[in-house]
DNA sequence: CGCTATTCCTCCGTATACTGTCAATTCCCG
DNA sequence: CGGGAATTGACAGTATACGGAGGAATAGCG
C-alpha cells in the first residue's frame, strides 16, 4: 500500500476486502455506500479542478446562488442551494471574509441581512467555470451520453421524490 | 414557509429558485449538486429509520466491517468502508465510547491497535438491519427494479473508474 | 395598540471528512 | 546490525452538515 495515500488515489478497497472477507453483496454494494463514495469522489474531483481557486463546492454553489439571485437573504439562499440553515451561516461567513459577497443589513427589516456578489466574487466565478465544466464532466467520465442522461434523471427522481414525500 | 424546517422535509427549493430566478440548465441540475443532495436524502433516510438505534451511516458502516473483518487494524478497516485514516479514528472512538467495539493493543506489533466487535455491539447490528434495509429500500423508492440495477451499476463504474485512474 | 406567533440570525453541540504533522515503532536494505 | 524508509495511531486545523436554543425584530390578529 502506497504510504501517504490521497483519497483521490485510494484504490486497496477491493484487494483489502476480498483478502479479509469476500462479501460481495454486503453493505458496499448498498446505496447508501455508493452515495457517499460518490459525494466523496465530486468533492476530490472538483477540489482537483478548482484548485488555484480556493474555493469548495459548497462555497461556489453558494457564490453562484447569490450572484444569480441578488438581495436574498441568508434562509432564502439555504433553501435554493439545500443547505442548512446554520451551515450556510458559516459558509456566508467564509465567503465575506474572503470578501467574496458582501452582506448588508435591510432598512426595512432590521432581522434580515441583504446578500451580494462583489466585484471580487464574480471575477472568481468567471475563472473558475472552466474549471468547474471541467470537474463535472470527469464525474461522469465513464458513462457514456445517453448513461449519462439515465442518470441524471434517476438522481432527480429520487431528490424529486423527497422533495415532496407522497 | 413552515417555520421549524427539517432538511427531509424542507421543499421550497424549486419554487424559491423559480420565483428569484427561473434558471433551470444551472448549477442545481449539475452532478455534483445532484450527488451532494442524494447524500443528504441518504443519511436523512438512514437517520430516520435508524432513530431508535442511536447510530449514524457512517458508524455502522464501520461497525460491519468490524464484525465481518475482527483483528483487522484501523487503516486497513478505513481502506474497506473508503474513510479517511483521520475520520476512522474518531468514528471508533465514538463506537468504543458506546461500547460496541472493543481496541486492544497488538503484542506483536505496538503501533497497532486490534478491533474487535462486542458481544452488545454485535446485537446492535442484528436490531437494526431491517431498518437498515428498509432505509436503503426508500432511497431506491422512485426507481423500478431495472431501474435500480442500471443506477446501481453506474454508480460503481464512477466508482471504479476513481479506483484506478487509467 | 398590545400581545402572540413567526421569522431571522447566531451560537452551541455533535458528527463527518480530509490534510498535514508527529512520535513511536517496525521494516528492510546495505 | 545499523539507519533511513515506511507504517500506525493520534492530534490540530479547516470545512461541511444538522438539530436545537435563544434573542432581536416583525407581522398579524383581536
Amino acid at each position: 500500500m502506497p504510504s501517504e495515500m490521497a483519497l483521490g488515489e485510494m484504490l486497496p478497497e477491493e484487494a483489502v476486502r476480498d483478502a479479509a472477507h469476500g462479501g460481495m453483496d454486503d453493505v458496499y454494494s448498498k446505496p447508501g455506500h455508493l452515495i457517499r463514495r460518490l459525494q466523496q469522489i465530486a468533492v476530490s474531483v472538483f477540489a482537483q479542478e478548482c484548485a488555484d481557486h480556493d474555493i469548495t463546492p459548497v462555497q461556489y454553489a453558494a457564490l453562484v446562488a447569490v450572484r444569480d439571485n441578488p438581495g436574498l437573504d441568508a434562509t432564502r439562499i439555504a433553501a435554493l442551494v439545500a443547505f442548512d440553515r446554520s451551515t450556510i451561516g458559516n459558509v456566508l461567513e467564509r465567503l465575506e471574509g474572503k470578501a467574496l459577497i458582501e452582506r448588508r443589513a435591510n432598512p426595512d427589516d432590521r432581522r434580515v441581512k441583504i446578500l451580494k456578489i462583489s466585484r471580487r466574487g464574480a471575477r472568481l466565478l468567471d475563472a473558475c467555470e472552466p474549471a468547474v465544466l471541467r470537474a463535472q464532466d470527469r464525474m461522469l467520465d465513464p458513462l457514456d451520453a445517453r448513461e449519462r442522461k439515465a442518470f441524471t434523471t434517476f438522481m432527480r427522481r429520487i431528490i424529486a421524490q423527497q422533495d415532496q414525500p407522497k
